[in-house]
DNA sequence: GCTAAATCATGGGGATACATC
DNA sequence: GATGTATCCCCATGGTTTAGC
């Protein structure tokens, strides 16, 4: 395809509102080079540019591409980005001299340096058409909220805690993120799984900070998502494992039932109770058992008072490698009467509506831009002069603070809806 | 024909790494 | 050394299409 053609075929695919004739759209296509190079370029994770919007449009001192450049055609523009990612000067101005040259296109070109391209398609839909290596997929079991459930009558499950921390999974001598980025620095960790004899196994768990100064369980989350993240001495990071496969199931996504999987971890426990107090592994313990839905909320408010997350609920499924219902997450949330000092505008979609209110939350200022149907978006963003200084209901996880400023805000603002006026502020 | 599941796109706080000022 | 951007982690929610009964 020429540039051209790349734009109209993108802005076809964006205009096919059936995901079914997408995909037919792209395998009609599946040969074409310049397509599935941007495809890759845009939908993978795994490549970075170093590039987004914001460098794009800072003024830096021009770039040249001569015919004989590795950046002198758009594929291979994006070939030099891969490599070349960390967000320099010069290869911002490679861009924007790409972006220009492209004359018309140009913002096709942006959208795909900036992996902002957006024409309904992501990693699944792709992978369908062009085989599931295509777009590196990492996938592992993820809880529904429980409301979104109904259990049924009489039905078995177990409660246990839920781990606040970040999301872990051996497999096969690595630790991988929900992201499917391996997480390195764990050796200790690694180490400990295979001198209990488990290496073989696929475990499914949560990483911590080792919690030894007793600080706030949420305190601990943030300080622990910053020490992981980092490359530093990771050596006070613990894994605390709730599920347990072997790689076969893993890979064949056929496992058994929750209980038997309990079982199996009842095995790992065992063998962790004779190795070293200071061991870095341990197996998530069972709070409950048995049919009685009254004890989610008994489970919930020990959780609470005991400044932890909330609970996990499993129902006794085989395991999934994707959200489903068989795992359920009990959390508490809190609402709170908040002033607006602003309304942002939407992006993509949204332009053009209310994206964001900015409220006032004890002298700090916190965006809150999720929970709003695209009606009320439309509607507010209209009358946007009448709503600064009004008063929104907001519901949240809990007061979250900055590590920098040490200034309190909140952790997943919702917002829940406007209210009276004359409604005074009120922290919940 | 209806409901649930799947899929996609928007939005949040807070951390570190990197490049530049 | 301070600052800003990008990218990593944690997410929640709403809108649309498709699959399943």
């Amino acid at each position: 395809m020429t540039l051209s053609q790349l734009d109209d075929f993108l802005n076809r695919l964006k205009e096919t509102s059936s995901l079914t004739t997408k995909q037919k759209l792209l395998a009609a296509n599946k040969y074409d080079g310049l397509l599935k190079k941007v495809l890759q370029f845009v939908y993978d994770p795994n490549v970075t540019t170093g590039i987004s919007n914001k460098k794009l449009d800072k003024f830096v001192a021009p770039a040249t591409i001569s015919g004989d450049s590795p950046t002198s055609t758009f594929s291979n523009l994006l070939d030099y980005l891969k490599e070349h990612n960390t967000g320099r000067d010069y290869d911002v101005a490679l861009c924007q001299s790409a972006i220009q040259q492209a004359g018309e296109h140009g913002q096709m070109v942006r959208d795909v340096i900036t992996k902002s391209l957006t024409v309904g398609c992501q990693a699944k839909m792709l992978n369908k058409v062009y085989g599931d290596n295509f777009i590196p997929k990492w996938e592992v079991q993820q809880a529904y909220p429980l409301d979104s459930a109904k259990l049924k009558n009489g039905e078995w499950f177990s409660l246990s805690e839920k781990l606040n921390g970040i999301r872990g999974t051996y497999y096969k001598g690595r630790i991988v993120s929900r992201q499917g980025q391996e997480i390195t620095g764990l050796d200790h960790i690694i180490k400990a799984i295979q001198e209990a004899g488990f290496g073989y196994y696929v475990l499914d768990g949560e990483l911590r900070r080792r919690n030894i100064d007793h600080i706030p369980d949420n305190e601990n989350f943030r300080i622990g998502t910053g020490i992981i993240n980092s490359d530093g001495d990771k050596s006070c990071i613990d894994f605390t494992i709730f599920d347990m496969l072997t790689i076969l199931e893993w890979e064949n996504e056929l496992t058994n039932t929750y209980r038997l999987r309990r079982d199996r971890l009842k095995g790992l426990e065992s063998k962790l109770a004779s190795m070293p107090e200071n061991t870095p592994i341990k197996v998530v313990p069972l709070l409950y058992e048995g049919t009685d839905t009254k004890m989610i909320d008994v489970m919930l408010d020990k959780m609470v008072a005991e400044d932890k997350e909330g609970c996990m609920l499993n129902r006794d499924t085989p395991y999934q490698k994707k959200r489903n219902k068989g795992i359920l997450k009990v959390k508490r949330f809190y609402t709170c009467d908040l002033q607006v000092l602003r309304l942002e505008e939407g992006q993509g979609r949204l332009a053009g509506t209310l994206g964001a209110f900015v409220v006032d939350y004890k002298g700090n200022e916190l965006s809150v831009g999720s929970g709003m149907t695209d009606e009320q978006r439309e509607q507010f963003w209209a009358s946007r002069d009448n709503l600064t200084g009004r008063i929104i209901e907001v519901k949240y996880k809990e007061v979250s603070k900055d590590k920098k400023t040490g200034k309190e805000s909140l952790q997943f603002p919702i917002f829940v809806g406007l209210r009276e006026i004359g409604k005074e502020v009120s922290y919940g």
